[in-house]
DNA sequence: ATTAATTTTTAGTCTAGACTAAAAATTAAT
DNA sequence: ATTAATTTTTAGTCTAGACTAAAAATTAAT
């Protein structure tokens, strides 16, 4: 069955906020994410349900099916392949694609997206160290740690980033943290959670526990 | 201003009408191609020329204004741009390409297209031999001759086609007829219009009107 | 020059997907 | 256990962009 813009954009949404929970999503969180009006969210939620892409009990939050997930991994492949394309062959910059990402994301085809996948040598990563799923859903579990749990003195690498605004991302940029950077933590402080961490071989820096924990590395 | 998908197609396919005639559009030929009823098309004439993309005079018919125009423009240099990218870098054929293009098109992003032009080494046409329009709604001429049009016994380079259809390009690869092939017409025939025709130094074969019509070439 | 045929427009509907305001259900607070 | 606060749903609107049927204008045919 073929799926409209606006079904795509609750499907990837409602994706993103089930993953972690095993709770069901309430409206609100949705139409905050997709910057509708609750009544709107509801509305759409009685018509993912009907066609099987989500299970829904009024007031009881929502959940989705294998077949709308599947549907929801499609695009997010979409999306994280484009992004790839943007930065790898455009040359564009980790905070910039974004937006264009949500555009393409939506072109029909799936030809074109394997022929795509072909072209970029078949990555499994986007440019923020997202998995990308493969044809069949298959999502790589990564084994990622956020900065804020790491144990102290150990060397880790700078795998992704937990979220990517281009706000955030610019002002990883300005740090000097990019995909790839041998990261040491050398204190949590009590104070105000903030991290004290060495860089490769540079002097140590300050970040603040709310970019701390939007950092993913491995040990 | 920002276009909607609808009007962007609209304004492509008054583009294509417009070239070649001085006269003004009619409701039903526009009908004709976008799959819509004369009365939507009215409907959307009236927005459009609200708008200043189109001067329109009921019953009287329609052309783009110079802003219409610009905007069509950069719609069919997206076109093109992607179709190159299709081709080249993807490795579609011809026959292939269209129906994507006609999604990717509307992608909004002035980097991305310029960019996209520079990854693909600022090419001048199309893979059917269609000239791409410059940044600035430049349209270089190419002064091409249908095939229809040619003295006898004269040699001349396949450059394109006046039309890419599907069955159209299918049919020009059976014939082994694509970009750049030599071409000398040995005869009109009277009977049926049809063109007898030496592909380089291969045996002749027969081609009707309606195709000769449709093929591009340089003498 | 009328009449007939054709084309175009108008008027009124419909659907998807948004909205607001009010009602209903759930959850939190005493 | 009620009441208050919060969340969610329902009912009713709105807009873009399509539609049909009927009216109006233009063009073609006698």
């Amino acid at each position: 069955m073929a799926t409209s813009l606006a079904e795509e954009n609750y499907l990837k949404i409602i994706y993103r906020l089930c993953e972690g929970t095993k709770e069901d999503i309430s409206t609100n969180s949705i139409a905050e994410l997709t910057n509708n009006k609750a009544a709107s969210v509801t509305d759409m939620l009685q018509k993912l349900a009907e066609k099987g892409w989500v299970t829904y009990q009024k007031y009881q939050g929502v959940r989705l099916t294998k077949i709308g997930e599947s549907i929801a991994l499609s695009i997010i492949r979409k999306h994280r392949l484009w992004e790839v394309f943007l930065v790898e062959k455009l040359g564009y910059n980790w905070d910039e694609v974004h937006e264009i990402a949500e555009q393409l994301e939506h072109i029909e085809s799936e030809t074109l997206i394997n022929k795509l996948d072909s072209f970029l040598d078949f990555p499994k990563i986007d440019p923020h160290g997202d998995p990308i799923p493969s044809q069949e859903g298959e999502i790589p579990e990564l084994g990622y740690l956020h900065l804020s749990e790491v144990k102290l003195n150990e060397t880790c690498t700078l795998m992704g980033v937990a979220k990517d605004s281009a706000v955030f991302l610019q002002l990883l940029t300005k740090l000097n943290l990019s995909l790839g950077a041998r990261l040491e933590v050398l204190e949590f402080n009590t104070f105000d959670r903030s991290v004290s961490l060495k860089i490769a071989e540079e002097k140590p820096i300050f970040i603040s526990h709310e970019v701390a924990k939007n950092i993913l590395v491995k040990v």
